[in-house]
Formats: structure tokens, C-alpha cells, sequence
DNA sequence: CTTCGCAACGTTTTT
DNA sequence: CGTTGCGAAG
């Protein structure tokens, strides 16, 4: 369907209220019957307005109560986003709507339903790295080989499983590994349910299992949800897709149930994690659904970015297809620079951004995007050393500081003594004469009886079993001394009386480490505020607003279970303590250091999702890089880094500058790369070459006088190492005339470095000469035909210029 | 229990 | 080239 075509399907919203302002497509969407729908969102189309108008719009015509919804995204920074714009919309109370991540959700649901779902009421939420080292103990309490079984990949292989819906016994066993793994993995849920916690598949998939076999709250929680809204749906994994199924079955459609869907397949980039696009057309399928609704219209961008976007994508397969466009007009053209090296790439990139910010553009509004992590290092020295402000995402979150997590686990014990991941955390933190070996016998100890580490302290003597009492001691006595206060009290009693606080006072660098003990004290406080959880923690009031959703054969609260919520069978009410813990482990919290600053924002692709800035650097674009040479195995994968470019392309508003470097410094070697594939599926007409070919610097010596700068070591290491004569004139001169004359006329213009066609291979780098005369020989990277050893009088190489 | 030194490893990541 | 994690020595 063209885009034209489908405007004119579509009538224009009322020129007042809540619909005023949407285009027709979005009017389309917003206004959507109540059956199951699917929104194709492009980038910059207004995905996230059209969603919140949709809530907004459905409770203000009466077709729901808040009680009604169910609005999943996931993270949270999304659902956070919507509640916001959903409350500037309409005066609604959005407490007893369920809006949250998938993982949010579940915990809610499992908060009210504890015993139903087989967990104890206290259970607390295993992050990954908890995970892993759970999954430590297990391997090692089962006296495996650790080199073989490694529990990070356990880990990966368990989240793997559950994800598929499989228990331990529905693990596919064919050899001894996978049968270990499969009693590992039985070995590692027998611990959780002992020690009362879970991690975060493990929230999915014991949701998804308690709707599928509980006849009573798979009706109930059907009859309460009349309109499911998720966001980012090509993002959904298998379980995430069968978990949704389970609250609004295809049968339900258009017959009291409606799911509406909205994601974007281009922008689908987590299929490394799981994530299935193949839900989105499943869903169109299973769900019969009628009318796929296409959102084209972009906001964001100029012109020429959005036709690269558009012809980049173009050439991927298995596309559902979607044109963006704007009414912008063309704008500027993207520009494209060629960097000799990465380190002149950053300093060129660092320049240009400085330009921009003298020309009045905002620091915050200028992006630098990298494919992975490693290659933000150049951009950061380069940075810190002209001293602009930057901020890199990524990296440590607050919850996940080993002082905060420190502060968690005592606080854990306090509510949950048999806690065993907490206990082994904070057992000799800080030290208090408990070592390896005493930890080995209370280990022994407790796997011997069953019990927990906390309950076996008795059971090891000696004078590793004194400091052990004494430990257990300590944590009675933080659980009696926090008794009856508030969650900051407990808190600061906590941080004191564990003796981290003394420990960092005394510590060099102790000071940030307190600061950051001090901040938690203030996110428990916002917590509290924000959660309305004071010092009595009230019930929340039976969901006014759609009393008949509340079934017979479950109590009222289960209607309103929101994040604390009152025990569907006792009504018994979740600590703030508890809660508290939860909600450190489902949002790790913000990992931007001095947010409010004005700073260049550095960012992998994949966390600029969802973000634009005025302008774009996307650096890096070269073969093995980006797209990255781990992905070139099957054509999935290419297809995956595209649609990661596509994205990194329509961060853009203004002004986007693609670069690329000929050389690379990658594992402590310099790699020679040439330009990316997907300059080839950018129109021309859209760019703008910043650099001539074989402009700057390009010899061999001026390229390693530029990596030995580079790593602060100069000349001197150049000359050390014998490759080049003391002749210190050399540093100062751009570029020895008669070094590249001299290499010239050996191999016909070829130059070691510098781009070469072959007619066969195409573009490469030439990255070694060899020999002489007959016997000459050349090594050239072809990127994605590989290295190849080519004798030059065989094969035909040309210099490009 | 701390500290030092060496070996291993090096896409992307939210919950 | 850096980081990280683990094992051995102090």
C-alpha cells in the first residue's frame, strides 16, 4: 500500500479536545475499534502520543474504566513516559491502571497471587549479575567442573530456557552436557524457592504459568483487562507473546478483548536476546487482524535523512514494509567524513561538535553514536583532554554500585534472613574475620540439611563460627533496632551499624562511595513519597471506577493490586522495606553521572533507540565494525545491523554526519578497515563528502607517528622499535615527501594503508607489500570477502584516489 | 585477609 | 591496549 493511498482511508481528526492535532493515521489509530489492532510505528511518527491518546481517549468516551487497561512496554523510562503524558491528558487516577514493563507487571501480579503462584509473600527479585553468582554456588555445591560449565553462560542457558516456557525436566537432554545443564538448571530453581527469590525470567514465566493453569485467575484477569496496549512489540519474546496471550487470547478478540499492538519491525535490534519480530506477524495472524495501520508520517527529521533511512532499509528482505516522510523538506545533506585513523576521527568529530555548540546548538543535543562499547574510549580521552563536558551511557547503574548492593544485601537479611546470595555478599563485608574456608564449612553445613546459611551458623565451631554468631548477631540486632521505624530510618540505621559507613570514612576513596550511600537514603525517601507508602503503609482503596470487574472467588483487592499490594487472601500488606527491595531490583536506576550538566551524549546504537538529538556523529561505519563482523555469519544478521543503522540514522533531527576511519586501533593492534557496505545503499544525491580520498595524513609514518601520539608514547617508541631512522624533522613535517616517493615507485603506486580496487573483490585496504619484482606480494583486506594474499604480478590492484 | 601478578578476553542489553 | 578475575604469595 502506498502511503498516499492509505491518507486517503482516513478522515481527519476534530479540529478540538483530546484528538485535535493527529494526523489521519494516527487519528486511525488512536480511534481504532475495540479489536485487536496493529500499529506499524516509524521512527519519529508519534508511536508514544498515539498511545497515550488511545488510553486517554478510551476512558474519556466510556468504552473502559483505569481498571480496565493493561499498557505494556519495556523499561521503564517508557512506561513512566506514558503515565506522565497519560495524567497531562486527563485527571485520572493512574494507580490502579496497569501500566508498566513486563517484568513490572509480573511482579505485581505475583505480589497478589504469592501463594497461588507457589512463592513466599517476602520474595525478592534476583538482577543478573545476582543470578550469575546464584548460579555460582550451584555449580560449585554440585562439584562441576567450573571451567566447563560457566555460569554466566549457565545463565544464559536458563534464561534461554525459560524463555522458551521450559522447565528443567522439558530441557532437551541428548549428551552429558545438556543433561547437566538440565540438573543444574533444576539445581538452581531448588535453591531460589529455597531462598525465596527470583530472577527475572523467572517473573515472566511463573505469571505466564499461574494464568495458563489457574482456570479462576486466567478468567478473572481476562474479564478485568478490555484493552492491552503494548508498545515496542517487535521487541516481545516468545514468552513475553505467550504471557500476553494468556490475559487477551485471539478467541477474545474484538469480543470484549481487545490487544493493541504497536512496534516497528525495521527498528527491531534485540534479537540477539531473544526477542522474535516474526510475534508481530503471528499476531496479524492469530488475531485476525483487520487493520494494520501504518504511521509514516515522521516528525523529527529533515529530508535527506529520512531518504538515506528509507533506502537503507529498503535493502532488507522480510520487510513488512513502511516509506517514512516528512513535511520538512530536504534539509541539509548528511555529511560523511574519512578519518586516517580513529584517533583523527575523534579529534575531527570533537572539533566539528564544538562548531556546532559555538553555532548555538545545545551540547545535550549533539549524539555521538558507536556500534560497541570499546571504541567510545578515543572519543572520551579526546573529550576530557579539550575538556567539554560529555556524558556516556551505560556503564554501572546506581542500584548496581558495589556500595548500594552492599547496603541492599544487609537490608535483604533484615527482611529475609535466609537470603543466601545477600548473606554471602555482606558476610565478611566489611571484614570481620570470616574467611574462605569457614564459609566452606557453612556451605558444607547447609547443603547437608537444607537450610540456609543464616540457619546454619550453629553448626560450625571454632573461631570462624564465633565471628559467623557474631555476624548473625548483627543482623538480629539491625532487624530488632529498625523495628517500627521508617524506611529511612532503617536505611541510615542500616548504613551505620553494618559498619560500611565507618569503612568507607576510613577508606581513600571512600568519599563518592558515601555519597552514594547517602543518595540511597534519598531514593528510599522518593520512594516513599512517590509510592505513598508513609508510615503506615495503607491499603489501596477497592478499584472505584469498575467494581464489576472484580469476580467472585477472589477477594476485592486482587482488582487493585498495585506494586505493594495487600495479600489477595489475608490482605496482608507488603512492607515498605520489601517493596522498596523490589523496586531497587526492577529499575537499576539511572546511570548518568551529573544529568542536569550540558554535555555531548556518547551512546552505543542500541541505547540511543528511542532517543534524537539535533545532531547525529555516527562513528565507526566501516567492515567488522558496523556493520559488525560477528553478525556476517547468516544474512539475520546483517539484517539486524541495518536496521541498527536505520535506527542510529533517524536519531537524527537536523543535521547527521556518518564517519569512518582507515585504520583502527581494536585489541591493542591496529586494524586496517575499509569503508562500510552501507554507503552503498545511501543515495548520493542525499550525501556530502567532507574529505577528499587520500587527503591528510596517509603514509606509513605519519600514520604511526599518529598511533604512537596516540598512545602518549611519540616518536621516541617509534624510533626504539627500529622501523624508523632518528630523524626528528620528521614529527614536525606533515609528510615526508621522500618516504612516499620511495614506496611509490616500488609498487606502482600502491601504498601500504590506502584503499586499492580489485576487479574481482572490489574495494580494499592494502595492508602489507612484500618482495620485489616477480616475487611481489600484497595483502589486502576486502572486508567482506576477507584478507587475501594476492601476487601483484597476477592480480591487478589500482590505487583508488 | 590483603596484595600482587598473570592470564584471559574483548558486539549489542533491559528487566 | 585495557580491563577483569582468579590464584598464589606475603
Amino acid at each position: 500500500m502506498s502511503s498516499h493511498s492509505q491518507d486517503d482511508l482516513f478522515a481527519a481528526p476534530p479540529s478540538s479536545g483530546l484528538l485535535k492535532n493527529l494526523n489521519p493515521e494516527q487519528y486511525a489509530a488512536v480511534t481504532a475499534p475495540a479489536e485487536a489492532t496493529l500499529i506499524l510505528a516509524g521512527a519519529g511518527s508519534g508511536k508514544t502520543r498515539v498511545l497515550t491518546t488511545r488510553i486517554a481517549w478510551l476512558m474519556q468516551t466510556g468504552q473502559v474504566s483505569p481498571g480496565g487497561v493493561m499498557a505494556v512496554t519495556f523499561t521503564n523510562k517508557a512506561s513512566k513516559e506514558m503515565v506522565t503524558r497519560l495524567t497531562t491528558m486527563l485527571p485520572v487516577n493512574v494507580r490502579g491502571m496497569w501500566i508498566g514493563t513486563f517484568h513490572g507487571l509480573c511482579n505485581r501480579f505475583l505480589r497478589a497471587h504469592w501463594k497461588l503462584a507457589g512463592l513466599p509473600q517476602g520474595f525478592q527479585i534476583l538482577d543478573s549479575t545476582d543470578t550469575v553468582s546464584a548460579i555460582k554456588r550451584v555449580i560449585k555445591g554440585m562439584k562441576l567442573d567450573e571451567e566447563r560449565y560457566i555460569a554466566k553462560q549457565v545463565s544464559w542457558f536458563i534464561a534461554g530456557a525459560k524463555e522458551d516456557g521450559l522447565r528443567p525436566g522439558d530441557v532437551e537432554q541428548h549428551d552429558e552436557q545438556t543433561r547437566t545443564l538440565a540438573l543444574i538448571y533444576q539445581a538452581y530453581e531448588d535453591q531460589c524457592q529455597r531462598e525465596g527469590v527470583v530472577d527475572f525470567a523467572e517473573l515472566m514465566l511463573r505469571s505466564f504459568e499461574l494464568m495458563r493453569d489457574n482456570q479462576a485467575v486466567r478468567e478473572h484477569y481476562q474479564r478485568r483487562f478490555q484493552h492491552l496496549l503494548v508498545d515496542e512489540f517487535q521487541d516481545t519474546n516468545k514468552l513475553q507473546y505467550a504471557w500476553l496471550k494468556m490475559f487477551a487470547p485471539p478467541a477474545n478478540s474484538g469480543r470484549g478483548q481487545a490487544v493493541f499492538a504497536v512496534g516497528d519491525d525495521d527498528q527491531s535490534i534485540y534479537a540477539f536476546r531473544g526477542a522474535r519480530v516474526g510475534n508481530m506477524s503471528d499476531f496479524e495472524r492469530e488475531y485476525r487482524v483487520k487493520q494494520v495501520i501504518k504511521l509514516e508520517q515522521n516528525y523529527r527529521s529533515f529530508g535527506n535523512i529520512l531518504d538515506s533511512a528509507n533506502a537503507l532499509i529498503g535493502h532488507n528482505s522480510r520487510r513488512l514494509g513502511k516509506n517514512l516522510r516528512t513535511e520538512a523538506g530536504p534539509g541539509e545533506l548528511v555529511r560523511v567524513f574519512e578519518a586516517t585513523s580513529d584517533f583523527a576521527e575523534a579529534q575531527w568529530l570533537i572539533e566539528e561538535a564544538q562548531a556546532l555548540h559555538r553555532g548555538g546548538i545545545d551540547r545535550k543535543e549533539i549524539a555521538i553514536l558507536y556500534r560497541s562499547n570499546a571504541q567510545s574510549r578515543v572519543i572520551e580521552s579526546g573529550l576530557f583532554n579539550a575538556g567539554i563536558p560529555y556524558r556516556v551511557y551505560g556503564g554501572l547503574r546506581f542500584f548496581e554500585r558495589a556500595e548500594v548492593k552492599h547496603a541492599l544485601s544487609y537490608l535483604r537479611l533484615i527482611e529475609n534472613a535466609n537470603d543466601d546470595t545477600s548473606f554471602l555478599r555482606v558476610v565478611n563485608f566489611p571484614t570481620r574475620g570470616i574467611g574462605a574456608r569457614t564459609i566452606e564449612l557453612l556451605q558444607d553445613a547447609a547443603r547437608a540439611s537444607g537450610r540456609s546459611l543464616y540457619q546454619s551458623v550453629g553448626a560450625v565451631a571454632g573461631k570462624g563460627g564465633g565471628n559467623l554468631a557474631a555476624f548473625v548477631n548483627l543482623v538480629d540486632s539491625m532487624r530488632n533496632l529498625t523495628q517500627g521505624h521508617n524506611l529511612r530510618e532503617i536505611i541510615e540505621q542500616v548504613i551505620e551499624s553494618s559498619g560500611l559507613a565507618d569503612f568507607y570514612r576510613t577508606e581513600k576513596e571512600g568519599a563518592e562511595r558515601l555519597e552514594n550511600l547517602a543518595e540511597l537514603v534519598n531514593a528510599a525517601e522518593a520512594f516513599v513519597t512517590q509510592e505513598g507508602f508513609g508510615k503506615d503503609a495503607v491499603a489501596l482503596p477497592v478499584d472505584e471506577l469498575s467494581p464489576g470487574a472484580i469476580t467472585e472467588g477472589l477477594p476485592a483487592a486482587v482488582a487493585n493490586a498495585a506494586p505493594a499490594v495487600p495479600d489477595a487472601e489475608t490482605g496482608e500488606i507488603m512492607s515498605p522495606l520489601a517493596a522498596f527491595l523490589t523496586h531497587a531490583s526492577l529499575e537499576a536506576g539511572d546511570n548518568q553521572a551529573q544529568a542536569g550538566q550540558d554535555a555531548i551524549q556518547l551512546m552505543t546504537v542500541h541505547s540511543a533507540k528511542g532517543l534524537e538529538f539535533d545532531a547525529v556523529f555516527i562513528t565507526g561505519l566501516e567492515e567488522g565494525l558496523f556493520p559488525h563482523e560477528n553478525s556476517l555469519s547468516d544474512g539475520d544478521g546483517l539484517e539486524e545491523e541495518r536496521r541498527l543503522m536505520y535506527v542510529a540514522i533517524t536519531r537524527a533531527r537536523q543535521r547527521l554526519y556518518l564517519c569512518f576511519s582507515q585504520t583502527r586501533m581494536l585489541h591493542g593492534q591496529t586494524r586496517y578497515n575499509i569503508k562500510s557496505r552501507f554507503f552503498d545503499e545511501l543515495p548520493e544525491a542525499c550525501l556530502k563528502w567532507l574529505s577528499p580520498r587520500n587527503q591528510g595524513f596517509g603514509s606509513g609514518f605519519a600514520r604511526d607517528y599518529q598511533d604512537a601520539w596516540q598512545r602518549g608514547s611519540g616518536l621516541k617508541s617509534m624510533v626504539g622499535a627500529g622501523k624508523y631512522a632518528e630523524r626528528p624533522a620528521y614529527a614536525a613535517a606533515p609528510v615526508p615527501a621522500a618516504m612516499v616517493k620511495k614506496v611509490d615507485e616500488e609498487h606502482g603506486g600502491l601504498r601500504v594503508g590506502k584503499p586499492v580496487f580489485h576487479n574481482k573483490f572490489g574495494e580494499g585496504v592494502l595492508l602489507t607489500l612484500e618482495g620485489s619484482g616477480a616475487d611481489a606480494r600484497a595483502q589486502v583486506n576486502f572486508g567482506r570477502h576477507g584478507t587475501k594474499w594476492l601476487a601483484l604480478s597476477v592480480a591487478k590492484l589500482t590505487p583508488i584516489e
